[in-house]
DNA sequence: CATGAATGAGAGTTCATTCAT
DNA sequence: TATGAATGAACTCTCATTCAT
């Protein structure tokens, strides 16, 4: 069907080139949303050709999901590298969390504008699905983990730490997009470290 | 400049048109995205012409807004709606609780598909965003509201509130789409609804 | 091929229907433009339904066909209706052509705007061309016959006429619209006066 | 909000590509009229795509404006090129007017079967109102300042070069066009040089 | 007779993708 | 390899005309 074979560069600049395409691509797609950007712009944006576009990638979607892969990368890992170097225990707990939705907001107020416009597309798109619900099962998996070294009590922690991300993950969103004037966002991070320390409190 | 007017459907049937490609087109939008719908489907599906969806609509987007007004109106009143007749306390907390959640979960069986597709609107439609922006604050103010008048402790309540409804929101839709096979939701559920009860519960 | 019949209506009421559609019709024509004004539009400015625009025309063209009638019956007669009542001479003349030139002048005030437009359609409407074509040769036929009845020069008197014509309808249109700061119209006016008086005057 | 932007071509065959769609768009549209040429036909016509069509033109409207723009260049002033080179006085003026309206003649038997078609848009259509409110200016000043320069009386001379000018236009009109059988334009013509000779002649 | 809701072909325009250079 | 001009299918929206009521 496809004649058209894509090259996986090989140059250094060539390299460079595909880089720039998913970079200012995926920021372009970010901005504007997915079906408002059109190849023209991110090539524009790449300072490529619109052809050359056609060589590094299939298709524009193509652009999308290596930008996801990039972003999620670049993003998740970055947040709790600090925790490798520290024993977290109750003393700590509270700046530990309090330093992951720093960096968090941090890192996020770069793209993030993209977050719901692309994970809109987990119910038209299969492989953006895909993408998501991997990169959710490994950032819980990554967390627990690390919970688990730092001795957490260890019942149900697979769904406490669920629990804890999609709080902070809605937490930062707020934030980042200050959506509502009405609440007072120092109040409600409180309230978030309070019931995560609360989640993961041992039984008594 | 444009003269054609938005026809406001009188008849039996004429009302009966417009809601089937309210109704009908919502559907398709939730299903497929509203980039990848076409007026053409959503007049096919809702068994009129093209001509008569732009009588009743000013455009594609305007089947959206109301798609969503009619989709937010019917899944959260009817939601909370028993807690008119019945007084919240300690005791009955869980259970209330419980229900909201199985009602949530009910309701948005139906046509949930959407939230997310068009969540991701906010971003490049200023319409859809003023959409959720309002909506999320009724919402909030209705429930602080009601449980001021079931005296739960006043105290950041609008901001737990808020907390409450993300966690109550997340949980649901994991569970609609049942997206993570590693996790076990009647635990996850657990995990809320203590989560919850504990926000709530007066400062010692 | 067509099945409806096109009625003539004998009913007063229905008369006047008709007579308002291509009143109000041309009218809207005349002041948008005949392809920017829909039907729809039409039959709300007439007060009657679409529906029943189709009984008294077999389609849209129909209708601008009936309006320039009318327009030019009622435009073109009352214009040199007074010059039945006297007699024309080399005294009278100047104050003759003003009089014509004020009369044009008024009667375009109403509904001119459509001339353009209209004329416009003879290269791709052959109703509209046939229709003009026959209308300018009766004006000419009439007017050559007023000043021959008047003892004027019959020298290549119809040639005359057509330019006196020409001069007096493009001086009427300049003046109604006002095109052209920089033109006095006074002194136009006075030129073309002179003109034709010239034009007219016997050969030495 | 419109991000496409509209190329100016550089190459050779591109710029052919453009003068190619101006050219046999703005003769259909001259043919058939602005609004029954759609620009799928222009396409056709100019032997290109309808994508490549708006690279190079804002829309189908942009097309007849710089249709327009070339057919006026291209018309007036070759029309009165040579009389750069000679001195008008009484002794040839009557040739030099027949040279011009030959000239008139020959010029408009490609395109100007457009020029009503589009005089009428002007009612409906501000761009092309200005353009021929510019253009008529331009030739009157022309014309004028032609005249001034061989010293012709320069009493009213603006509004007479004006009169002149609808004289030859309304003249070469109905040469093209012939439309009135019962009119000699040989004696019409005539009448028409005589006329402006004595417009231009010096007062007694 | 009259209505105006309904039709659907066809309009202008966009843009992911291809391909001649 | 790289370009960007070119393609044309597909989109949203309009409106002359019809027809059930």
């Amino acid at each position: 069907m496809k004649e058209t074979e894509i090259r996986e560069p090989v140059q250094k600049r060539s390299i460079e080139k595909k880089e720039k395409i998913i970079k200012y691509g995926f920021d372009l797609i970010c901005e504007k949303g997915y079906y408002n950007t059109n190849t023209a712009e991110i090539a524009k944006a790449a300072g490529v050709s619109t052809g050359i576009v056609y060589s590094y990638f299939k298709d524009k979607h193509d652009i999308l999901l290596e930008g996801l892969k990039r972003y999620s990368n670049s993003v998740f890992y970055p947040m709790i590298d600090f925790t490798n170097d520290i024993k977290i225990d109750d003393k700590n707990l509270r700046s530990v969390i309090e330093k992951i939705i720093l960096q968090f907001i941090d890192n996020h107020k770069l793209s993030q504008t993209a977050h719901e416009e692309i994970t809109s597309m987990t119910h038209s798109d299969k492989d953006v699905a895909v993408f998501f619900h991997e990169s959710e099962i490994e950032i819980t998996n990554t967390i627990t983990d690390l919970l688990l070294k730092n001795n957490f009590n260890p019942t149900d922690l697979k769904e406490k730490v669920h629990v804890i991300i999609n709080l902070v993950d809605d937490l930062c969103h707020e934030i980042i997009y200050h959506k509502h004037k009405e609440i007072d966002y120092n109040k409600m991070t409180n309230i978030i470290i309070d019931t995560i320390i609360n989640i993961l409190k041992p039984e008594k």
